[in-house]
DNA sequence: TTATAATCAGTAAATTAATATCGATATTTA
DNA sequence: TAAATATCGATATTAATTTACTGATTATAA
């Protein structure tokens, strides 16, 4: 019998960057016809080293994979979702509904990543008391006493970058736990609190300089 | 006299996702009261080390800082751009005018970034004539045409799931260079064009990971 | 039933990235 | 003007990550 001594070895950042990947390639493929995987196959279509997504997947799954049929499709996906703690649900609330805030706001996916958007909060008194896919927005005031009894534990941030210290600020005396930060600013919040930042500008400054290489190959 | 042997020294990937933090620290600094700064400085404000930010620095500086007072802000936040790639202005479209798509579109701040987004693409006809932020929405036949007579390199997709892949292949068709893809999908393209996926499933798979962790230990 | 081949898990080696150390140099201070 | 010190660039070391290798295991086919 395949023994895996090890249960669930030591995963690297990088490994958990890599996990979306997975389940995206995973989720995509027929469950009828596709029972089971190899770590061979998805590394060929994902372009990575075969033993690199052995392992990934060896720190993720519970089951292990076996020999010469590799892993079962379904638990897998079950068990890297369960990995990144996707099967924990968090409540979220949303601070700042300009139209950024407003399509995360109205994005269905986020129930896959145990991720409950319940509320906006927004200082415009035109959006004050309206909702956006059925999630009410508040005033800033209302901010501890909502995230308190919702009993929110992430905070998204939304708004214009000189507005987000502010809103990091609230937020971290509203009790929240986590923030996930879309303005392009470094924020400074107390160590407890989880900082995610979602700096588009790396995956433009990542893009721009490829391009840029690229283009001056051409010449 | 402090020679600086190898010029623009190999940069890892790591590097350049930390460069965007760099220029966002530096550009938040007041340039009358602060004129020069040290990798020191910078290192201790952004949690990092100190060596690794002055390897950072060097890669990207083009006249390299001098002991004692470090490197000038100006000249350190132009060389920053210009390694980036910031400096060239690459012509962008937007395929799918949601709200996230309508958020891009309105965005000012990426022509920082040397991104300008001239044009957006969608099959919704009452969106089609339609303008944001003075860039008007065509639809999808006209690609192949405005993109050629436009010199578009980057094309910005930011249609639902299912419609990503047709959008690829339609941007690919219609002679674009690269691609920064928000659809949680892995597209498949031409090995000459640059993919870049903008993947929020990454940011919040490690945010979800983090908080995870964190609750259950606080039990 | 036995041989073959694909795949896994685990360990070892190689590569890459991060950090520590050192001599040189420019500014500040005595 | 000389000594002290902060900082740089470069090299050396350590740590993390990726890749290669090996033996075990299971399905398939002879």
């Amino acid at each position: 019998m395949a023994v895996r001594l090890e249960k669930n070895p030591a995963v690297s950042k990088q490994a958990l960057r890599r996990m979306p990947a997975y389940l995206l390639y995973l989720e995509a493929l027929n469950p009828t016809t596709v029972v089971s995987i190899s770590a061979t196959t998805i590394a060929n279509e994902l372009g990575l080293n075969e033993v690199q997504v052995r392992k990934d997947l060896a720190a993720a799954s519970l089951s292990g994979g076996r020999p010469r049929t590799g892993f079962k499709v379904k638990e897998l996906i079950r068990d890297i979702k369960s990995y990144l703690g996707y099967d924990d649900v968090y409540n979220a609330v949303i601070i700042g509904t300009g139209k950024l805030g407003q399509a995360l706001l109205s994005y269905q996916g986020f129930a896959e990543y145990g991720l409950d958007i319940v509320a906006a909060f927004d200082t415009n008194p035109e959006l004050i008391g309206q909702q956006f896919n059925r999630k009410p927005v508040y005033p800033p005031e209302k901010m501890p006493e909502i995230c308190r009894s919702l009993k929110i534990q992430i905070g998204i941030i939304t708004v214009p970058a000189e507005y987000a210290q502010d809103a990091c600020d609230h937020l971290t005396e509203s009790g929240i736990q986590a923030i996930w930060n879309f303005a392009p600013v470094l924020l400074t919040a107390p160590p407890e609190i989880i900082v995610q930042n979602e700096n588009m500008a790396i995956s433009l400054a990542i893009l721009s300089q490829h391009l840029s290489v690229k283009l001056k190959k051409q010449h």
